[in-house]
DNA sequence: GTGATGTCGGGAAGGGCTTCCTGTCGGTTC
DNA sequence: GAACCGACAGGAAGCCCTTCCCGACATCAC
């Protein structure tokens, strides 16, 4: 049915592997045989069989990627720079969305490996925990991207989670706050433990009372924010600012707020994390913590295809700085509340 | 260096021909040796190679999916669609985002054909007319979402784009709007014109001069918007209303309307297209047309693999019907502006 | 003329799997 | 006891490439 190089060869009345060399461009071919070759080829179409090649060369020029929510927009900015610096050197990405669920992120390392992807970038949070077992004795190249996978040696590339978290706070002391709450996600996810740390400890640095920190859980969404948010303002109806894990979170908490007829950022500053596109488009637009998503990605891919190269196996962290991007949703609190502190 | 099913085999014991039925659960085996079989693949941790298999048994389990621009959030859902759908079918992703550049569009569909994937679904929109010679011949299935190849018989899947749009524009006639503005997108674009044309249909059926419709045009993103909306309001202070391309483009259109020190919707009314997650949480919640994203992506994987099981292939098109999501983004328009038409 | 050198290009192995075909063996049946 | 049968399991082909190795031939120097 499909061409295949036998049919090349014959056609160009040269042996299979005097195709495969001119077209591969190596080794040497005399001009008319070259030509030959080059036009039985494409005559007939041939397209050369990656799936054969792989299984002879060991390779299949394809990395796969494993998130957690292809919903978050930080993931799509995230696949979109995996993606690009994998299509630069000609590999293909393999997109795993595995949605916390431990079986699905299970199911989709063992069809990465059964596929034997040449090397496989996990960017979902509770992947490295849940699948340490599988991780240490993984059958192929991984690298983490913000996600930890305690006591397994790998290398890992995240962003300084509990820095970025006391730069929103540290901003939001210095505007004037006092009575802050932050909204975390769930506890399995380990940058939301780091973000709630950093967040104590700027409340510590300020000399202020950490353990007074308001904390409800949401989910990363904006359902889940809007819910904590509510939650919030229930139990200290006077509290003036929210840093959100995330910056969907931070949306919902804007929500929340609006719905509780507050105004952002007069009554209630909010401030995120990630610096998603969009969050400079929110309303108000979004002070954040920036992350830069798409060196994480490119680090990852070139990371993994150097270690194909030949290069040594690496369990190298990089830990990348994280900024805070003000915009209009933090403000000073509103005079009475100031004074009331 | 990797377990191979003949390690497994003489481990066992057996032949590889053996190894190959028990795992494979075809055939029948003897109590004690599948035992001994299963026991040895456990042992060695033996994972069958999907490359080799893939060699013999000509299917990759493997979808290739293209998408314009994964930064538009339409486009996430879709993919999230489409992934579980292939992953309910054991098949694989290869995600490939286009950017609509065609010279990169040509190099996926020739990197998807080479790596013989079972099946792929084009979702870029310029790709159906940019490489129609292409896709008259494709060398495997093809299924179309939201974009046509005039000419070229393929299974396609599309939202009613023009209804979509009339229903947008007779949403805005019907709360007494009369200078109403449209923001396209670039004509590669065809979605854009269908929704220009129902825009203008709306206009006819009103009664209204479907010519006097203003029309910008934008990038499909935020900034663009933005800017089109701005040119807008500058050749027409007075509109009332913008229909937007899609929702980035409207979210962007608020932010240049507001920027200009009129309000939403009070001063100008705006509607979005597709219904992205994000719409129901802009601000204010935006009104738009949305969408049947999932079940595109569903039924173009469903498509594709039917045919791969054997079905005959289709040229069947779908259009899928649009609702009109009203949000808090319209309204009537400003007295004083209502008298005036 | 002879040997050395170099250029081309073919044969064949091998990568890891599935499956058709065949053979063996124990048990039935007449 | 012969013929037959079903259940198991092995041999080997074949999926489509790449590349090592070697032979054929031409060319050149001596």
């Amino acid at each position: 049915m499909a061409i295949t190089i036998a049919d090349v060869a014959s056609r160009a009345g040269v042996s299979t592997a005097t195709v495969s060399r001119v077209l591969a461009g190596v080794g040497s071919a005399r001009p008319d045989t070259r030509q030959r070759v080059l036009e039985s080829a494409r005559e007939l179409g041939y397209r050369p069989s990656g799936v054969a090649r792989s299984l002879k060369l060991r390779t299949t020029r394809t990395l796969g990627l494993i998130i957690t929510d292809i919903g978050n927009p930080f993931f799509p900015e995230l696949v979109s720079a995996v993606e690009e610096a994998a299509r630069e050197r000609d590999y293909g990405v393999l997109l795993c969305n595995s949605g916390e669920d431990p079986e699905r992120e299970g199911a989709y390392l063992e069809l990465l490996a059964e596929r034997r992807v040449d090397g496989v970038v996990i960017a979902s949070s509770g992947v490295g925990r849940r699948h340490r077992t599988w991780l240490a004795k993984a059958p192929l190249p991984v690298v983490l991207v913000n996600c930890a996978s305690p006591g397994v040696p790998l290398p890992t590339i995240l962003s300084d989670n509990r820095a970025g978290a006391a730069l929103a706070i540290g901003h939001l002391i210095a505007l004037g706050h006092r009575r802050i709450a932050h909204i975390t996600a769930p506890s399995r996810n380990e940058a939301a433990a780091e973000r709630l740390e950093g967040a104590r400890d700027a409340l510590r640095a300020a000399g202020l009372d950490s353990a007074a920190l308001l904390v409800a859980e949401g989910d990363g969404h904006v359902g889940g924010g809007a819910a904590a948010a509510e939650r919030l303002l229930e139990t200290d109806p006077h509290l003036t600012a929210i840093f959100a894990y995330n910056d969907l979170t931070a949306i919902g908490a804007i929500r929340a707020i609006r719905g509780c007829g507050l105004r952002v950022p007069d009554d209630v500053s909010v401030v995120g994390f990630d610096d998603v596109d969009l969050a400079a488009f929110a309303d108000p637009p979004l002070t954040t913590v920036a992350q830069a998503t798409a060196s994480m990605g490119r680090w990852a891919v070139a990371q993994l295809l150097d270690r194909l190269r030949g290069g040594p196996p690496t369990t190298e962290t990089v830990m990348l700085p994280v900024h805070l991007e003000i915009r209009s949703s933090t403000a000073a609190p509103p005079a009475r509340e100031a004074a009331v502190s």
